[in-house]
RNA sequence: GGGCCGUUAGCUCAGUGGUAGAGCAUCUGGCUUUUAACCAGUUGGUCGAUGGUUCGAUCCCAUCACGGCCCA
């Protein structure tokens, strides 16, 4: 039973014992005394309940980077928004909260204050979680989790190890960036125009072994089942697919025959009924015969240096300009045995596939710019009817799928046919074979890094790669290194490294390497639903819990994590600990919060900041000014962006919270747009959101001034009474609509503003009258109490009720108090608004066409001209075409 | 280059084939035990452009323009 919880807060006293209500909002004592409350009374500790429905809501946890920011208030409100409102709805609602506690930022900031990244971290989670506590987000605490807690990652450990005994994990060699200078390996994001960031020394490519998660192996099922995820944006499901990247083919060989040695280029193509338009193949810089020719031809070798400095990115590689030297050396077509010529391409990516592509310039943009360029051949193999084809210009239908032409005995085919019959003969030559290629690339998990969870490896000079057993796990990261960026602390830790061999007994070393932080990320809400398990992963209240029927998080997730948590669940599900493929059913990306950018550029030196709060601007036309309130000199707009540390155009929610607090921060940012889009920042707009709090808490304060209202009786209203109630209940039916179904809270909010307004414009004292405004301030307050529900928490005792309004159900709107006597019917001539005529509701079309053409107006527009048709749509409008 | 999304009042956004709306801002008036004010009213739209479908298009279709997000 909730209430008992015993943290010696009395019960509520009855509303007529208690002081006055306040006139005045004040959040600050309002807020405090829910949460004390909500506290007392255990509110949102969840307990698995098989008779209701359960509804895990869970966000994204966030990184313990020492303060909270807009986005995380933004994320996690509509989390809560949603959680309280299913609530009141009648599910079981859990929303736990954790730390993303591993990573690279504690490391920079050991390094530069000294202190061990286990106590910052510890010290950050302590403040961010009595921010997140301030803003009264209804979270199970008891479930809390950090990912640096060895309860936590021993199960990353273990759940690896099932890995390796299945062939799920492997070790090969990967390339990581070594900075040679301080001895470390480097993270993408740490090496800036090649070159490493504190040391600036020019990052060499280095091969390690390293242990990679057989992602690939999944790859055909975690792109089906994305039909599945229909609760998912669909861009979300589109980029997974392109990531995963599905390309159904054929690998054929040119057979070579180069200084008396035998071999094959291998390339992959999905159009393999171009294959007798080829004029040339391109390979990539790094491909065996560029090494070749680069060896014995000088232009070569210098085209194949300047190719790797370029980018490798696809997005760079489809606006270069095509470039490629000849190598001098030739190949054979597989099918006519001519001599195809082999050049380097820019545009050829040893990456992916064969690091070979053939060239059919008639038929691949790319290969028609090359040749172009180039001088090379083309030849027409694909023929659309009706479409000329010249080498003048490159076409787009030059691309598409059509019949062969040019072929020999494949002339005529269309394009599947000639595919399998080219796939065919190819095979029969054994030069060839269909082939499915993916982009996804399995996943490797090693990093060269001290602050993550470490691998469960110990290598011995006599048994090789041993896995720690079960009964050793934890493998214990120690917590008191500091980093000092040359290279990774455990490696220099003999107490941590030097170990015996389980297998032998011998001494042996530690693997010293730790895991991907998305390793962390990919289960934690497992774990919530399996919290304090000391002796499993995972237990029955998983199943319960499981999977999560609301996941909501920023949208830069929404490749990677999102992708590894699906692929983790699914080895979790081999390994019998889960019966779930998917971990969550619906996903809701939010939007990044913005604000203004201003700044000012001296003459000489770096461009310098303004957080908008330091300007004064005003529109001046078109063009935005400002000018710096401290010292009246203007300053430079630049735009709407992204909030971020760099540009000095945050907002602190700290600050906001203590001046407006929290439920006006709630409200405004669940008011300035729809979760899904961008919301830019407006002080205005905050003091909108305060002055509605502050009319809200004057309304239930003046109509409590009257005393209690008496029972409602539908019956005895009138005209203006009963057209408030629909009033009332139709907002009632709106905004639930739009926070269960739509996810739209600005537009709830909006109805709900709407209809403060109106019932602050009604003036009527008589019983009734007060019956009728009750009614509608208890579904006010309940329709605002996901979005403010501190201040509905008062008001709803305000109001006569002696249950907190967190216990309290989510109203259903009386379809009888949508009745209506007459409608107003809107009457068009020809499409065009000409009258309104009232008409008894539900009226008939004989009814409504009398009604219509009595109109003065409408017999105006009329005139003398025969009615050719009548519209009705009923309630609503009739249209009078003449 | 490609994929996705968007373009409606000064701003931020609703409007899902049938009367173009809300909040904020503006302006006017009132009130004041206000000063983190309040109340009442008011202004404001070629719905990005062009064509098509329809009795009727902000909405559906096509083309274009502009903007945003994402792409080892």
């Amino acid at each position: 039973m909730r209430g008992d919880a015993g943290l010696g807060y009395a019960a509520p006293s009855p509303p007529e014992a208690r002081v006055k209500m306040q006139e005045r909002y004040e959040p600050a004592a309002i807020e405090a005394a829910a949460r004390r409350d909500w506290e007392a009374s255990g509110a949102f500790r969840a307990a698995e309940d098989p008779v209701r429905p359960k509804f895990y809501c869970l966000c994204m946890f966030p990184y313990p980077s020492g303060r909270l920011h807009m986005g995380h208030v933004r994320n996690y409100t509509i989390g809560d928004v949603l959680a309280r409102f299913m609530r009141m709805r009648g599910h079981n609602v859990l929303q736990p909260m954790g730390w993303d506690a591993f990573g690279l930022p504690a490391e920079n900031a050991a390094m530069e204050n000294g202190v061990p990244p286990a106590r910052w971290t510890r010290d950050n989670i302590a403040h961010m979680r009595g921010q997140l506590q301030a803003l009264g987000f209804g979270l199970d605490w008891s479930r809390e989790l950090a990912t640096c807690d060895p309860e936590y990652y021993r199960w990353n450990q273990w759940l690896f190890l099932r890995m390796l005994e299945r062939g799920i994990a492997y070790q090969k060699t990967g390339t990581v960036n070594w900075d040679p200078v301080d001895q470390t390996v480097l993270a993408n994001e740490q090496v800036i125009d090649g070159r490493g960031w504190r040391t600036g020394a020019l990052v060499e490519k280095r091969e390690i072994p390293m242990y990679y998660l057989r992602i690939t192996q999944y790859a055909e099922e975690l792109l089906t089942a994305l039909d599945g995820l229909d609760g998912w944006p669909e861009r979300v499901r589109v980029m997974q697919a392109n990531w995963i990247g599905r390309s159904e083919g054929v690998n054929l060989a040119f057979p070579y025959a180069i200084d008396g040695q035998q071999g094959e280029l291998r390339v992959f193509t999905t159009r393999a009924d171009t294959l007798l338009g080829v004029t040339f193949v391109a390979v990539a810089a790094e491909h065996p015969l560029a090494t070749l020719a680069a060896a014995r031809d000088a232009r070569v070798r210098e085209f194949v240096e300047e190719c790797r400095r370029g980018s490798a990115m696809e997005a760079d590689l489809a606006t270069i300009e095509k470039q490629g030297v000849p190598t001098g050396l030739f190949v054979s077509h597989p099918l006519t045995g001519a001599a195809v010529e082999v050049w380097v391409g820019n545009y050829v990516l040893m990456a992916y596939g064969e690091g070979a592509v053939m060239g059919v310039p008639g038929h691949d943009e790319r290969d028609f710019a090359f040749a172009q360029k180039y001088g090379l051949p083309f030849t027409q193999v694909i023929e659309v009817e009706g479409q000329p084809w010249s080498t003048e210009a490159w076409q787009t239908w030059y691309a598409d799928e059509g019949r062969c032409v040019n072929s020999g005995a494949y002339d005529g085919l269309d394009h599947a046919t000639a595919v399998a019959s080219i796939a065919r003969d190819l095979e029969a030559r054994g030069l060839g074979r269909r082939q499915v290629v993916w982009r996804l690339r399995d996943w490797g998990i090693s990093r060269q890094r001290y602050w993550g969870c470490p691998i469960p490896i110990i290598h011995c000079p006599a048994c090789g790669v041993v896995p720690v057993p079960d009964d050793q796990l934890p493998v214990l990261l120690p917590e008191d290194l500091v980093p000092d960026g040359s290279g990774n602390p455990l490696a220099k830790t003999t107490a941590f490294h030097e170990c015996r061999c389980p297998k032998c007994g011998g001494a042996a070393r530690r693997e010293t390497d730790t895991m991907d932080t998305f390793v962390d990320s990919s289960w934690y809400f497992f774990r919530y639903a399996s919290a304090g398990n000391d002796r499993a992963m995972v237990d029955a209240r998983a199943d319960y819990w499981l999977p999560v029927d609301q996941y909501i998080g920023g949208i830069e997730h929404a490749i990677l994590h999102l992708l590894y948590s699906r692929f983790w669940t699914r080895v979790m599900r081999d390994c019998g600990l889960t019966r779930i493929a998917e971990p969550f059913s619906r996903l809701l990306t939010q939007g990044m919060v913005l604000n203004e950018i201003w700044f000012r550029k001296p003459a000489s030196g770096r461009i310098v900041y303004y957080n908008p709060a330091e300007v004064e601007s005003q529109a001046d036309g078109e063009e935005r000014r400002g000018v710096l309130k401290s010292d009246g000199q203007p300053v430079e707009f630049g735009g709407i962006g992204t909030m971020s540390k760099s540009r000095r155009n945050g907002v602190d929610p700290q600050a906001l919270v203590e001046r407006y607090g929290a439920d006006t921060a709630r409200l405004f940012t669940m008011f300035a747009a729809p979760p899904e889009q961008t919301l830019e920042w407006s002080d205005e707009g905050v003091e909108g959101a305060y002055r509605f709090m502050r009319r809200l808490w004057k309304i239930v304060h003046a109509h409590r001034q009257g005393g209690p209202a008496v029972a409602l009786d539908p019956a005895a209203l009138d005209a203006a009474q009963r057209g408030l109630r629909r009033q009332v209940h139709q907002t009632l039916a709106k905004v639930g609509d739009d926070i269960g179904r739509r996810r739209t809270f600005n537009t709830a909010i909006a109805a709900v503003m709407e209809l403060l307004n109106a019932l602050s414009r009604a003036e009527d004292a008589s019983a009734q009258g007060r019956a009728v405004m009750q009614q509608a301030l208890e579904f006010v307050v309940l329709m605002l109490s996901p979005f403010v529900p501190h201040a509905t928490h008062a008001l709803w005792r305000e109001l006569g009720h002696e249950r907190a309004i967190v216990d309290e159900a989510w109203p259903e709107p009386d379809p009888a108090a949508f009745a209506q006597d007459t409608v107003e019917l809107v009457v068009q001539v020809n499409g065009r608004l000409r009258a309104r005529v009232p008409v008894p509701a539900g009226a008939g079309e004989a009814v409504a066409r009398a009604a219509a053409l009595a109109d003065p107006a409408v017999m105006r527009h009329i005139g003398d001209q025969p009615i050719r048709k009548f519209v009705y749509v009923p309630g609503k409008l009739v249209n009078v075409v003449v």
